[in-house]
DNA sequence: AAGTGTTTCAAACCTACGTTTGAAAACTGC
DNA sequence: GCAGTTTTCAAACGTAGGTTTGAAACACTT
């Protein structure tokens, strides 16, 4: 039995103290000193750190993707237009079924993501872009399919807007949440905020044109 | 001459190779040898690698803030309301002012501010709030001004969208302009990219509101 | 029970880092 | 041109990190 828990212990060790304090600023010897197993695991298990955070990833990516692709697929078949707000929800849905691990495992798993994007681990995004950049492309694909007549450039520009959006708020999430609750009596938990997302990021992506492309 | 050069050559350095690589991962080695300066400048300029951090913000926030405080003032004088789009686009315009000490010299200002929000470096955060906190508390005044009727929660987390939408695509926006050149044609520059944030956010702002609060 | 492969463990290795030191060099004011 | 201050420099210090090692403990088959 303790076969696969070591390997367990330290991945829920590795998610919990790379989304509290990021990726270099989190020593294996912190990692498996909380999971209570021997630092030469690591290696012996995960072969190095950069392993290691690919796994950490892999574990929760894994199934959420191939959950949202199958979800993709099932949308595929009948190809009616679907509305700005019904593509959003559809991932905030997905990510909101994410079974908890543990109490505020979303809240890790957005602040995760944001870390993948905002630390430079070169081997990260390589890792990323490979396992999941098809499913995302197809994802993307719907929301452009869902705003037509807007130009490629601002939907371009308009999906990393809606993607930093969301990444900032919620890898930000425990903080702005304490703040939003001690100063302004917002008693908001991590759905709301994501559900709070949808409204702002489907006007956002309705609004005009910046410009028109070849305007005449 | 050379007394003032080595802070400066250490500052520009610095500035470079933090807004390239992240805190943590750029060693005082690197910024001392790409400074083409002795190792221990560093520490007798400044005191130590945290102090180096924070006087390569206050550097061009210094001015910058100022800069924007004193737009505010001007405003505040003659109080009529302004439109979302107007508040908006003078912060652009004062980020789009800074003048530039080299080439892309926005797009590293716009990266490292996204990294003060990211990486967790707490006596940055806190210098950067209690140096700039009041400015930021009065710009966000005027932007809650120009959405009248939307309830405190939505624009709290409205406030955090749009900041993430900017320091996300603006932090990223060496690596974004090119594939948008390669893959999409899309021929744009920091500059653009600022100008498409403009309607995005005024129309996120614009929404409606998520849910009544007190919803009878 | 012996043998084989797997997993754990304490210890060490080696590198990279931030910082300190003490002397040399450069600069300043007189 | 000299005393005093400021700045530069090479070298070293101490620490913390990722990784490796070789032996011990364990598990599983026959």
């Amino acid at each position: 039995m303790s076969r696969s828990t070591t390997v367990e212990r330290i991945l829920d060790s590795a998610e919990l103290l790379f989304a509290e304090h990021g990726f270099a600023e989190t020593s294996l010897r912190a990692i498996t000193s909380d999971a209570k197993v021997n630092l030469a695991a690591v290696n012996y298990h995960f072969g190095s750190k950069k392993e290691l955070i690919q796994a950490v990833f892999g574990r929760f990516l894994d199934p959420f993707m191939a959950g949202l692709d199958q979800s993709l697929e099932n949308l595929s078949s009948d190809s009616k237009m679907m509305e700005v707000e019904e593509v959003l929800e559809l991932l905030v849905n997905h990510i909101l079924a994410v079974k908890p691990r543990r109490p505020n495992d979303i809240a890790i798993f957005m602040r995760l993501m944001g870390l993948a994007y905002t630390q430079n681990q070169g081997h990260l995004k390589r890792f990323l872009t490979e396992s999941y950049g098809a499913t995302l492309a197809r994802y993307f694909e719907k929301l452009y399919g869902s705003c037509p007549g807007l130009p490629v450039s601002d939907m371009y520009w308009r999906s990393y807007f809606i993607l930093g959006s969301a990444i900032f708020a919620m890898s930000g999430s425990e903080a702005l949440l304490a703040i939003a609750k001690r100063d302004h009596g917002i008693d908001d938990d991590i759905e709301a905020i994501m559900r709070r997302m949808v409204p702002f990021m489907a006007a956002g992506l309705r609004a005009h044109a910046t410009y028109d492309e070849g305007h005449s």
